[in-house]
DNA sequence: CGTTGAGTTGACCATCGTCAACAGGAGTGG
DNA sequence: CCACTCCTGTTGACGATGGTCAACTCAACG
């Protein structure tokens, strides 16, 4: 499945309060989806699948594209199925926050408040499982093995939400930066990637709003990182050539 | 309902990895409870508060006590009915982050894992309804309205983690404590109390380890605030004297 | 009256933010 | 093809914010 044949059906939105949801769809062919086996969707046999099929719409944003702004109007699920997608709030001053990323397999829009609470937008080129909400609702009512499966995923939200608060609290600029590449990496292993290394497809700006550090700080850090041999840096990626080491700095 | 008569049923926990749930039981009585409108129970009619009834367990915890901790089996859900409760997790060289505080009307334990993603304590002494796991879980699954007041409440905790990452990437040591200082006015204002004035029922190193701040800088910069006529503190609270400065000062 | 624990204050210093310059790659237009 | 800009990322110099360590006050308690 390559992404070219979802590249017609990139949106533009056009931001209207009351507007209908402005995303475009296309074919969903559960059977091929490649995260199928990590998203909740797993939690389905194939007659749940065909319902679900039923009622999901796939979507491809750009890079840079937003999905969603805080303060929207909840129209839509969205189960990621290839990209990355970051979650941010901005305050009145300017300053971001970053909450987080989310990664092939991941849920995005579980609060379930009338109105976003935070803003997404693909990092990289992404793809999507769209569900509207009232179809994908009721679909949840009548499937409690895909509801245990929400709260499960729910509850991940809620560790991802405290890891980020322990790393930001107690953890010092090193600390922060090993703890973040690892995770990401423990993430993208789960996904079926290699475990010695990890792809940034964010840039370095999202790291720092992340972890609560300035661009500069990540980059210093990065790069002591690797005079110290720990590891290697390359174009949005780096390689663990120490991870016990960095495992080490990352406290826990 | 005086606190008094709980005193008796005060709990020593007996640890065991495998126990029983360890908490004496006392009787509930739904209809006369403190907080019961601002709580989940709130969804429920007559008929299905007698039911909660059933399953309720009113129990006590002194001060400083433990709930539960990190690791523990979950065997419980609770409702805080009185007093303040404090979560928080433990690196292993021993720093603390306090991942956020519970009040009356809260509920504690939604994210049910199979075991607790944190450790939970009482502040000063607390009054908790506890559900036994099996039996809530078959009454909320039997109940939709009340199910989507859990939902809604995590929800309502996913953004508590999120405001707190706010405040500790982005906020100066003063904002924080600003921060800190109306959120939790808020929250004490939602359950009826008066609006110039903060209970902190918790020590200097309970909200220090919430803000990922030292005691000292707490209690510098609240000294400063004081100095500079926008509170007033005096043991276990704080007056607002200018509110609207301290407002602007917490930035949002 | 001594002890203990919570909170406050001061002196000093490390970490990390700020500001600035620079490097390298991609895209653009002459 | 080259010059140019733009964007991302890196590096350096410097200073402010907040951490560390220590002393001290005060109230509660025996």
């Amino acid at each position: 499945m390559t992404l070219g044949s979802y590249v017609d059906s990139r949106v533009v939105r056009n931001g209207g309060e009351n507007a209908p949801c402005p995303y475009r769809i296309a074919g969903v062919d559960c059977g091929n989806c490649a995260v199928r086996a990590i998203s909740v969707c797993s939690a389905l046999d194939a007659g749940e699948r065909i319902q679900l099929e039923g009622i999901a719409q796939r979507t491809r944003f750009g890079s840079k594209e937003t999905i969603f702004l805080e303060g929207d109007r909840t129209c839509s699920f969205f189960n990621i199925t290839g990209g990355t997608v970051r979650m941010f709030r901005l305050f009145r001053n300017g300053r971001r926050q970053v909450l987080g990323f989310r990664l092939p397999g991941d849920f995005l829009g579980l609060e379930l408040d009338d109105r976003h609470r935070f803003s997404a937008e693909a990092v990289e080129p992404t793809t999507v499982c769209r569900f509207g909400k009232p179809q994908f609702t009721s679909l949840v009512e009548s499937n409690p093995r895909l509801l245990r499966k929400l709260h499960e995923r729910t509850g991940q939200e809620i560790g991802f939400a405290h890891d980020q608060t322990m790393a930001l609290g107690q953890r010092s600029a090193q600390e922060r930066v090993a703890w973040f590449l690892l995770s990401l990496r423990d993430r993208q292993k789960n996904a079926g990637s290699a475990t010695d290394v990890v792809k940034l497809p964010m840039p370095r700006q999202d790291i720092a709003d992340f972890l609560g550090l300035t661009i500069e700080t990540v980059s210093r850090t990065l790069t002591v990182l690797a005079r110290e041999n720990v590891i290697v840096i390359s174009p949005r990626k780096v390689y663990f050539v120490d991870e016990c080491q960095l495992t080490k700095l990352a406290v826990s």
